[in-house]
DNA sequence: CTATTCTTGTAACTCATTGTAACACGGTCG
DNA sequence: CGACCGTGTTACAATGAGTTACAAGAATAG
């Protein structure tokens, strides 16, 4: 449910090219689209800090940081779609590209029009509310009083305590709490971890939630906050969650 | 009507090769998905108004209606996300499929583990916080006193306390207080559990019910709220209901 | 560069849930 | 009154989840 005045969708093509760039960002102005264009990783965060950025064309080479990279760990701290390019036309890399979280991948060059139209099929999914997509506010994520600060890696207990928690601890929370009443299965939390924690088995995800919960609920026998469904996975269910 | 997340999700494969079919069948079952997989559009329809299906996987070549009207059929009057597949690699083909709705687009023979990373990769955008979407009115059950709130997985007694209920349990009570004052069987009762419990045979359902009065009634002999209906079922007969 | 500490995958064990069978109870119909 | 049928209940086994313990690997300090 968006409650959103009607506003422009804002782009930002990280693109190395300059020529290419331009060409996209005019495209996409003409349909209607705010478009920021940048050129390397440095340059996208700045980005990502000044404006509110709805959909990221992300190419795969870049100076710098290169595009995977950057795709992960964006993916690790926010939901803003991405669609990947390329110039390798290669099967892996599409797979890569996929796995490391990206909402789409398209091999370079590509139709602009083609290009715009899985923007738009990403955004139609994508359409959520900004507080999500928010970069400064999607690093910090508030529940009952808890509060998960992803980037300085620190977790607030309600007491104003701050706890000391693994790398682990900390991204299963936070796959948790951006999917909080929603069931997810190990599988699928799984999948949001990766590439942030090595994938063995699915039982590891067993165990990091019981270390989660020995921190977090005050009596472990009967969970709070991160309910079990059987046969189904696991279920967070704060009371208030938001900004 | 079924608000509740469903366990396992659910795919719809519709395709004219057999072989292909039970291929991809076979593997989104190893990877944890419910599958079924028709042949063409009147048997997609069936399915469709017989399951719960979370996303589909269509083929553009069909006997009878083609893909692409089913698709723009579909989209029409629902949001189940759709991944087309085709023979013809032409580029138009993938951009019209695009804009008839279809939330992917993939070219055939394509490989399973990409076809499934799409899967995913559409399913995770596509499942959106159910409280932001969902009707919040569903969640919490509320009946002489008791407070049965099924996103949070909890039961509350009259005395405020909370209850501590095995999932099965509480799905059986939620379906219960859904039907409320009407009689219902067995198997109307099995069918509305269907994949979020195991489904075996009518006597378990005895069973949890049997196990749900010992919780909720003061006195087994005469239950208040859980009636018996012999040879007909369960009726549960609330003073008052409010959602 | 090595030693220590922290983190996390894996296995083994325990506990909880639930399907299933067996039996008990009670009403119904002949 | 007695056999039958449907339901309630007890008991048990199988499966899944929580937890403890430990070892391998990563990070950190010296």
């Amino acid at each position: 449910m968006n409650f959103q005045p009607e506003k422009l969708e804002h782009l930002l093509i990280v693109d190395d090219d300059r020529e290419i760039r331009d060409l996209m960002a005019r495209y996409f102005k003409r349909h209607g689209y705010r478009v920021t264009a940048v050129e390397d990783g440095r340059e996208m965060k700045r980005a990502l800090d000044n404006w509110s950025i709805d959909l990221i064309v992300l190419d795969l080479m870049l100076p710098g940081e290169d595009g995977l990279t950057l795709c992960r760990d964006l993916r690790a701290r926010s939901k803003i779609p991405v669609i990947m390019l390329t110039a390798m036309g290669e099967e892996m890399d599409r797979i890569v590209g996929l796995e490391v979280g990206a909402d789409d991948y398209l091999p370079k060059p590509c139709n602009p029009r083609e290009l715009l139209a899985r923007i738009r099929a990403v955004l139609r999914r994508t359409h959520e509310p900004s507080w999500l997509s928010g970069d400064q506010r999607m690093t910090v994520l508030r529940f009952e009083g808890w509060e998960l600060d992803t980037r300085r890696r620190e977790l607030k207990a309600p007491d104003g305590q701050i706890m000391d928690m693994s790398i682990g601890e900390l991204e299963l929370l936070s796959v948790l709490a951006r999917n909080a009443q929603r069931v997810m299965t190990r599988d699928q939390i799984l999948d949001c971890l990766k590439g942030r924690w090595m994938q063995p088995f699915e039982r590891s995800v067993d165990m990091q939630i019981s270390r989660l919960r020995k921190k977090m609920e005050p009596d472990a026998t009967s969970p709070t906050m991160i309910k079990t469904v059987r046969n189904g996975g696991y279920v967070f269910t704060p009371s208030v969650t938001v900004e």
